[in-house]
DNA sequence: ACGCCACAAATATTCGAAAGTTGATCGCGT
DNA sequence: ACGCGATCAACTTTCGAATATTTGTGGCGT
């Protein structure tokens, strides 16, 4: 017998499942920054009733990926210059702090991880012949940079970090320079593992900041993001 | 015409009063840590039917003040050393950022402000005459806590702060060394002020990890919070 | 033409009942 | 006595209808 997902008998909510659902459509950028999520069509799309939904939404309204306007309804968050300023910074202090405190905390299984997937990050060029970004490249490049914080012994800062990387990957989806914003650069990431595999604190710190940094950079630039409902 | 609290029409959802409610009862520690949370038992006790009771306890599971398991429903997030601990070190982290920032952004009202919450704070001892916190005083600590991080201009920190300061409330409410916790250090606050004022970075980032530490400290000696039910 | 009120349509919010899940208890077989 | 499965009670989850609020529209007076 086959169990597709859940070992035991349990099964998912509903709420669960379109919460997943919705996020990934926010994160995706299939829902676009200020749209309206009117109850109706929300039905009608995932196929639920107002319960789950309202839940879903309730959730994602916490993680500031929607905003509530009480009697008005849930909107996709909006995006715009002066956040997505403000998440990279946030962005640069937790991720800083995470590498630090794994550098100080992690063993050797940890440094292997990393090794690890550094490696398996080489073998795979992020974008495919037609030009796109290659999922299983972003799935490497995700454990990647998960593998560098795995050590930091803090939930509270992956449940941050968790959320600060939710909103930097819909930016980065909304770019219509998507593919550069995910740029392969390798030699960022190589010399990334290593200062944190060799324990330099000090300057992995530094390369995490200026690599968070340069994506940032690039999706600024010019008026990228401004057809994507971007407001300052 | 009298006019309550909302300036125009706008009447509050049933949900955001009923989050209210329930967030002050847990961080008030009326609520115990693992106590679980009934839908018969909360519908009798605020008074509203299931759809805003789920909204407002979805919406503090995502801030993990409750924890919500599938099927089995929600219960009041526990306590345990381990996560105190988690909690002082994200503290004095996102606390710290947020002193450093508005040092470098605040302007001459931001310093103002500062000075007249710490000269209110002075104004008025932590107990009152039968020993306990003097609700005013405590409104007056944190208006002065707010005032110093103020300038930051980061709307996640002030978010991610918040969520600290709730769940660092309540250990402290917990603790039956609530009075002594919540201690009448008048002349830490008043160098913090003067650190902070005098934009001496460095030594208002340490006066203020200090400060954090010292509470926690004395939730953590000998087995406090233990009949709270603390965990590990 | 403009503002303003009243009304109507669209939409969000809330309730109460129905459906589904868990976990506890009881009885059976070994 | 012990495990194992069936049955039941308690509870959560979900739905569909009822209620309340906002928003759009048309008519009236100035």
């Amino acid at each position: 017998m086959i169990m597709t997902s859940r070992p035991s008998g349990e099964t998912r909510t509903l709420m669960a499942s379109v919460y997943d659902r919705l996020r990934s459509d926010i994160v995706d950028g299939e829902l676009r920054p200020g749209a309206r999520l009117r109850f109706e069509e929300l039905k009608e799309g995932y196929g639920v009733g107002l319960s789950p939904l309202r839940e879903a939404l309730t959730r994602l309204a916490a993680e500031k990926l929607v905003i509530l306007e009480e009697h008005k309804g849930f909107r996709v968050a909006p995006i715009s210059r002066s956040d997505l300023r403000d998440l990279l910074m946030m962005r640069q202090e937790i991720e800083g702090l995470g590498i630090r405190r794994s550098i100080e905390r992690g063993d050797d299984a940890w440094e292997g991880a990393i090794v690890a997937a550094i490696h398996a990050l080489g073998k795979r060029g992020s974008l495919t012949d037609d030009g796109r970004i290659d999922p299983e490249w972003e799935l490497r490049h995700r454990v990647f940079h998960d593998s560098l914080v795995a050590a930091c012994d803090s939930p509270r800062l992956l449940l941050f970090r968790q959320q600060l990387t939710d909103h930097a990957d819909r930016y980065r989806r909304l770019s219509h320079h998507y593919p550069a914003a995910g740029r392969d650069h390798l030699s960022e990431h190589v010399a990334l593992s290593e200062a944190v595999v060799n324990r330099q604190a000090a300057l992995a710190d530094e390369l995490i900041r200026a690599h968070l940094a340069r994506t940032v950079e690039i999706l600024l630039a010019d008026d990228d993001l401004r057809e994507s409902g971007m407001d300052a």
